[in-house]
DNA sequence: TGACAAATTTGGAACGTTCCAATTATTTTG
DNA sequence: CAAAATAATTGGAACGTTCCAAATTTGTCA
C-alpha cells in the first residue's frame, strides 16, 4: 500500500520545476505558463497527488477551511435531515463539505461538537440549537469571529443571524382555515412547552381564535413530545375532554401523522371525522393517506437558504446578524377535511 | 472581535514554560509535573485558547485526524438518517467528527465528496454507495491505506469491508410468515430491480415461495422507487392483478407505508382485508397504525457498528476485509394481520 | 543590439503543532 | 556528599503548504 504521501515537493522534482510553480498551478493562477501548466497537472496525475488543505490551512489562516458545520439537535426527525440535505447541496457545490452532528437535544454534546468543529477550523456553522441552549454557550464562537446562523430556534440575546420560519402567522392561517370550514372547537397537538418555537406557534393559535371570536380553552393546549409518538399520546388525551375537539392543529407533521393514528385507532376516519393540520410539509406530507394539510415550511429550502446566507457572511468576512423570517403558507390537502356544514361552505366559493 | 488566534506560544509565555511542555499537557502527558500542568491549564482557559488540530495533524501524520467521513445515498430516508446517527454516536464519543455527506444516488457526486474528504484526511470511510459505483471508484482510497467500510450495499470486487444485513433470510422469514397465516397469493412489492439488496430480498422471497410449496408468478413482483410514493404506486398496480394478492412483503419500510396508503384510497383496511410486511424497523413503524409488522434491521445499530468496526480498524493500523452479515428478524405487528383461517390459527397456538 | 517591460519562475520564511535528543532540576543511594 | 538515577523541561527541526520579494526568462521597441 502506497505508504508515504505524495508532496508538492515530489511533484516539482519530477516535473523540473519548483514547488512555488507547482503551488501555483493547484491554485490555478493565470501567472503560470500553459505549458508548464499542463505539464505539472499530469504529474500531478500519475503520482496521484492528493492535496493536502491541512497543510494549506495552516498557512493562509485567513481565508479559512472550506468546511462549514452544520449541527442539529434532532437527525432522526425528517425535517431535520431534509435540511441537511438543503445546505449540503449548496456547500457542496461551493467546494465546502460539511461537519454534521446530532445533538439528541442535549447542551453537552452539543458544546462538545461545536469546540470539537472549532479545533477542526470550520469557517462558518449552522446550528438549530439544543433545548435550553444559551446564548453564552455561543460566546466564543462568535467571538472568534466565525458567522453562525441559526435556524428554526433563536437563541435569545445570542448576537448571529437566524432564519426562522414565521410560526406565528402560519398557525393563524391555519385555524382560521379550520374556523372557516366552521369548526368551533379546535385543539393544539403537541410540543414542548418551553420553547419559542411552541409558544410562537401557540400564540398564532390564540390569536386566531380571538379573532374569529372563538372561545379560548386552555385545556385544548395539549403539549406532548414533537414526535409521531407524542400526537399519537396528545389526540388520546384530546378526546377525552369534556367538550370535544372536532379538529386540531398540531405543533408539526410527526405529531400531525401521530393524530391521524391515534384516531384510526379510536375508529376515527382522519379528514372525515375529524379535520388535521400538520406543520413543516416534510416530504411524506403529500403521499400519506389522507394527505396531510400542513403549512409548508419547505426545509430543504430552508437548508439551502441559510447554507446561502451562511456563506455571504464567511464572503463578506465579517457580516452582522441579520434574522431572516421566511413566510410560509398553508396547503390545503386531505386531512382538514371539508367544511363541516355543506351550505356554508357553498356560500363562500 | 479577536483577530489573531492564540498559539501554543503564547500560553507558553504567559505560563513561563515552553512551548514544549504545553504541548505535553495538551496530550495529557504524564511527563509533566502536577503543579506546571494546572498552571499552563489555567492559562490555557484564560487566553481561550483553541487547538488546532490541522497543525497538529500536519506534523503527526501516520495516526491521522480524528475525522470520518460518512457518506450515504439518499439522507432524505429516514433509514441512512438513523445509520447516520448511528455512527455520530460512536464517532462522537471516540472523539472523532464525522463529515457526513449525500450523494442523491449519483456517483459524481459521490466521487467529489470522497476526494474532497480525502483532501481534508479523513482517517477511515463509511460509505453506502450509490448504485453504479464501482470497485475502481474506490480503488485510490483503499490503495491509500485508508479503512472503508461499506455499509448496507456491497461494491462488487472492492477489497473493503462491509456490513450488510441478512436480506435473504429476512424476506424468507418475511413470507414463510404470510403463508403461515394462510395466504397463498403474496406479491413482492417496490425497489429498483438492478440492485443487489433487491435481488438478495427477491431471492429469499422466491426461495420461501417454493419452500412452502407456492407458485411463483412474475406478475406479482412489482418494482417501483424505493419511496411511500414507489408504494403507492406498486399496489395500485397489485390491486389490478387477475389473481389479486392478499398479502405483500414490501422492499423496504416506506414502500410498506405507501402501500397502505395506498389500500386505504382504495377502501382496504390494512392488516385486515390485505397484509402487508416491510423491511428495516424504521423508528416510525412501531407508532403507526396499524403497526408495521417488519423486518427489522436497526439502522441506528447498524451504524453503530459500522462505526466500530471502522474505528476497529483504524486503531489497528491495517485491518483486512471481513465481510459481516449481520442478521435480522422478523417483528410482528398489527400490519401483517391474523390467520386468514381463524380455526387454523387457533390450532397453531 | 541595448534597454526596458512584461511574463514566469523561484528560494526561503512563515503557519501551529509534535517529536527527538539533550539539558537541567530533583531524588535516591551507597 | 558524590554519583547515579529519575523526573521535568526545553530548544530546534520537522510536517506540506502559501506567500513574498527577488531572480530569471522572454518579448518589445527604438
Amino acid at each position: 500500500m502506497a505508504k508515504d504521501r505524495v508532496t508538492v515537493i515530489d511533484i516539482a522534482r519530477a516535473a523540473g520545476v519548483s514547488k512555488s510553480t507547482v503551488s501555483l498551478v493547484l491554485q490555478a493562477s493565470p501567472l503560470v505558463n500553459e505549458t508548464t501548466r499542463a505539464k505539472v497537472n499530469a504529474v500531478i496525475r500519475d503520482l496521484g497527488y492528493v492535496y493536502n488543505r491541512g497543510a494549506a490551512n495552516l498557512r493562509q489562516s485567513n481565508s479559512k477551511s472550506k468546511i462549514i458545520g452544520i449541527v442539529v439537535n434532532d437527525l432522526t426527525n425528517s425535517f431535520f435531515a431534509e435540511l441537511a440535505v438543503g445546505v449540503d447541496m449548496v456547500v457542496q457545490s461551493a467546494g465546502y463539505v460539511q461537519f454534521l452532528a446530532n445533538t439528541a437535544e442535549s447542551v453537552d454534546r452539543q458544546r462538545e461538537v461545536i469546540s470539537s468543529m472549532r479545533e477542526h477550523g470550520i469557517s462558518g456553522l449552522i446550528l438549530s440549537p439544543a433545548r435550553g441552549t444559551d446564548a453564552n454557550d455561543l460566546k466564543p464562537l462568535v467571538a472568534s469571529g466565525i458567522p453562525v446562523v441559526n435556524v428554526v430556534r433563536q437563541v435569545a440575546g445570542a448576537k448571529v443571524s437566524s432564519l426562522i420560519s414565521d410560526n406565528h402567522a402560519g398557525m393563524r392561517d391555519a385555524v382560521r382555515h379550520l374556523a372557516g370550514l366552521g369548526h368551533h372547537c379546535i385543539a393544539f397537538l403537541g410540543g414542548f412547552p418551553d420553547t419559542a418555537v411552541f409558544n410562537e406557534r401557540l400564540q398564532g393559535y390564540r390569536d386566531a381564535l380571538s379573532d374569529m371570536d372563538l372561545a379560548l380553552h386552555d385545556e385544548l393546549v395539549v403539549s406532548s413530545a414533537p414526535s409521531r409518538a407524542g400526537g399519537v399520546a396528545a389526540i388520546e388525551r384530546a378526546l377525552l375532554l369534556r367538550e370535544r375537539p372536532t379538529a386540531a392543529v398540531c405543533f408539526n407533521d410527526a405529531v400531525a401523522f401521530g393524530v391521524c393514528d391515534g384516531l384510526r385507532a379510536h375508529r376515527l376516519d382522519p379528514g372525515e371525522d375529524f379535520a388535521v393540520i400538520g406543520f413543516d410539509d416534510v416530504i411524506e406530507a403529500q403521499t400519506a393517506v389522507p394527505a396531510l394539510t400542513t403549512i409548508s415550511v419547505d426545509p430543504q429550502g430552508m437548508g439551502r437558504r441559510a447554507a446561502q446566507l451562511l456563506l455571504k457572511q464567511i464572503n463578506a468576512g465579517r457580516a452582522d446578524a441579520e434574522a431572516i423570517v421566511s413566510s410560509v403558507r398553508l396547503v390545503v390537502r386531505q386531512s382538514c377535511g371539508a367544511a363541516i356544514d355543506k351550505r356554508e361552505r357553498l356560500s363562500l366559493l
